[in-house]
DNA sequence: TGTCAACTTTACACGGTGTAAAGGCAGAAA
DNA sequence: TTTCTGCCTTTACACCGTGTAAAGTTGACA
C-alpha cells in the first residue's frame, strides 16, 4: 500500500510518527521533521501543503502500520455484547498509546487550525462508531441500562474511552497500560450494564 | 478583595473573562484583550508579564466571583459518602460551563508553555483533592468498590469529571448540563460503589 | 512647581508557518 | 548526446502573534 512508490513521502511520515512517537517533546516544528528526514523544510511542502495534512496523514499512516481495521473486524465477532465491549476496549485502549503523540500534536493544532479540527473530528468519530457498536451489542442482548438511552451511553463509553481520558490516567496518574485496559472494562460495563450477574 | 485597589487590572481580567467566556472564538490574542478593555497591549504588559499569567490570574478571579471555596465547603457537610459526591458532581460539574472558555485557552497553551502547564496542573490538582475526599468518604462508608484502590478510585473520578469529558458530552454530543450533572452522578456511582442497593 | 504613577505611542526582535523563485542533478526519452 | 522531466535544494521573504524597549503624555497630589 504505502510502502511503494513514494519512498520520500513515506519517510516523511515515518519520520514525523518517530518524532511524535512518546509525545513528550511537545515542540515538534516541521524544520525537526525535516532535519529528521534528512530534506530540506521547502520539500515538505512539495509532499504536504501544511502541516495539518502531514499530522493527518501521518495517522492514517499508522492505521496502515498497525492494521486497525482488521484488528476491529477481529473483535465484531464475540458473541455476547458484554465480550464484545471487552474486546472494544482491548483493540481501541491499546491502540491509543501508539497514536498518542500524532493525538496530541493535532488536538492542540485545533484550536487555531478548523481544517485540523475537522480532520481530527472525522477519526474521533470512527471511534465513536465502535462505541455505538459494543452499544447496540448490550442493548441487543438487553443488558443495556435503562437509565441512559443508546446515544447516551455511546457518548458516555466514547468520553470514556478519549485520548485525553488515557493521558490523564496512564500519563498524569501513572496507571500501566494493562491496569487501564482492566479498570476501563470493568468502568465501561458497571456504567452501561444494570444489573452485574454474569 | 479584587474590586478594589487597582480598577484597570480588574477590567482586564473581567473583559478577558467575557471574551473567553463562550469558548467558541478560540483565537484571543492579546491585542484583542486590549482593545476589548480599552487599553494599549503594551499597558496588558504593565500588568501581566505574560499571556499565561494573565489566563491564570482570570481564573483565580473566577474562583473568586463565583465563592468556588464556599461552594465547596457546603458539600462537605454532606452525611453520606454518596450524598457527598452527588454533591461535588453538582459543584464542580456545574462551574466547568463557566471556566470552559479560559481552560480551553490554558490547555492549549500548555502545549508550548510550560509555565502554563504548571498552572493548570496546580489548578487541577485542586479538583482532585475533591474528587479524593468524596472517595474517602465513601469508604469511610465501606461502600467504595474492592476492585479498585483508593487512588485509583480518585483518578477515575477525576478523569470523568475533567473538563475535556464535559467538553465531549456537552459540546461535542450536545448533553444539557442538567442532563450531564444527572448522568455524571450515576456513572460516578455506578463506577466507584459495589451493590446498587440504598 | 515638581514629582510620580499609569498609560500611550512607536518601533523592533524573535520564532514558526507558509510562499516564491531560481537553480542543480539524475535518469529516461529522443 | 542532448534535452526533457521530476525531485530536490537554496535563498529570500511575507505574515502573525508574543514579548521587549524607550521616549512621551497626562493627571493627581504635595
Amino acid at each position: 500500500m504505502s510502502s511503494k512508490k513514494n519512498p520520500t513521502r513515506d519517510r516523511i511520515l515515518k519520520t514525523t510518527w518517530e518524532l511524535l512517537e512518546d509525545g513528550g517533546a511537545s515542540a515538534v516544528r516541521m524544520s525537526d521533521i525535516a532535519k529528521a528526514a534528512k530534506i530540506s523544510r521547502q520539500a515538505l511542502y512539495l509532499h504536504f501543503p501544511n502541516r495539518a495534512e502531514l499530522l493527518v496523514a501521518t495517522t492514517r499512516y499508522l492505521d496502515e502500520v498497525y492494521d486497525i481495521e482488521g484488528k476491529l473486524a477481529a473483535s465484531r465477532a464475540a458473541p455476547t455484547g458484554r465480550a464484545r465491549l471487552h474486546e472494544w476496549v482491548v483493540v481501541w485502549g491499546n491502540y491509543i498509546p501508539k497514536i498518542y503523540g500524532i493525538a496530541k500534536a493535532l488536538m492542540a493544532l485545533q484550536a487555531s487550525d478548523a481544517e485540523a479540527a475537522d480532520a481530527w473530528s472525522d477519526r474521533m468519530q470512527a471511534v465513536r462508531e465502535g462505541c455505538a457498536a459494543a452499544v447496540a451489542a448490550l442493548a441487543g442482548d438487553g443488558v443495556l441500562t435503562s437509565q441512559m438511552t443508546e446515544k447516551e451511553a455511546t457518548d458516555a463509553l466514547w468520553t470514556l474511552l478519549s485520548v485525553p481520558a488515557w493521558e490523564q490516567l496512564c500519563v498524569t496518574c501513572g496507571w500501566t497500560q494493562d491496569r487501564y485496559i482492566a479498570l476501563m472494562q470493568q468502568m465501561a460495563v458497571h456504567m452501561l450494564v444494570d444489573d452485574q450477574a454474569p
